[in-house]
DNA sequence: TTAGCATTTATAAAAATTTTCATATGAATT
DNA sequence: AATTCATATGAAAATTTTTATAAATGCTAA
């Protein structure tokens, strides 16, 4: 969609506002093209991220192996909190996941969690 | 934080089991480091970029100044909505603002987005 | 200087997310 | 086999975020 698109899309009123402003000041060029669509997994994934239980997973799990009562004992919260995160997390492939007996590990997936780190910057910067 | 520690802050049957299966699978070692604590900032400026309207705003104004009612235009929202969006914006400083006469162009900070992005990489890669 | 317009601000309503609580599941110890 | 323990699940409650509506600001053009 172009500026100008958009420009043609306001009512009247506006239209003549912004079109004088724009021809004295020459701040904006009316061919450019303007992009505002962002992936939606990468929303979601940004999302995901957003809350600090789960950013603090990521962060202890990025270079080891927990089990589920380690990981609600280093953030001090009830473990079934941390279990709906972890499912949060498991839900978005950022997660590997072990057993061992009736424990559960878990470790982040680095591979997964830097595709979305380079999406970000290809996306807005 | 050791995991050492937190071992001892789990009730003594769960610790028994936690100890009993890293004596024997070995996939964590009680002498690491755990952090898990994120910058604040960082958290709240995922937590801004999680909305995809403010995303898609940043997108759009990563190269060129828009006024309000184009944005609201190109998004197709209202535009007090907009305006709700660009204020949480503007207060984490990922925008710059320039007046022209009764219109208010908005563009992307890049140098503080980068900055959140870099602090990201760091934190979790 | 006044009337109109672009935008902001305040507040209330709606929607989404997070947390809690009760219960389920599956492995292991007894 | 029965019980216990670590973790998962689902639904309800609490909290936060988003959206909509109404009123206020401030610039400008007449």
């Amino acid at each position: 969609m172009k500026v100008r698109e958009l420009l043609e899309g306001l009512n009247e009123k506006q239209r003549r506002t912004v079109q004088r402003c724009l021809a004295s000041c020459e701040i904006l060029d009316l061919e450019e093209e303007v992009e505002t669509e962002l992936s939606k997994d990468l929303i979601e994934f940004v999302k995901v991220l957003s809350n600090p239980i789960r950013a603090g997973i990521l962060k202890m799990l990025k270079n080891r192996w927990m089990c589920v009562c380690l990981i609600a004992k280093a953030l001090n919260q009830d473990q079934t909190l941390i279990s709906h995160h972890l499912r949060t997390l498991k839900g978005m492939n950022l997660l590997h996941e072990r057993r061992e007996g009736k424990l559960r590990f878990y470790r982040t997936n680095l591979e997964e969690l830097k595709k979305y780190v380079e999406m970000l910057e290809k996306e807005l910067l």
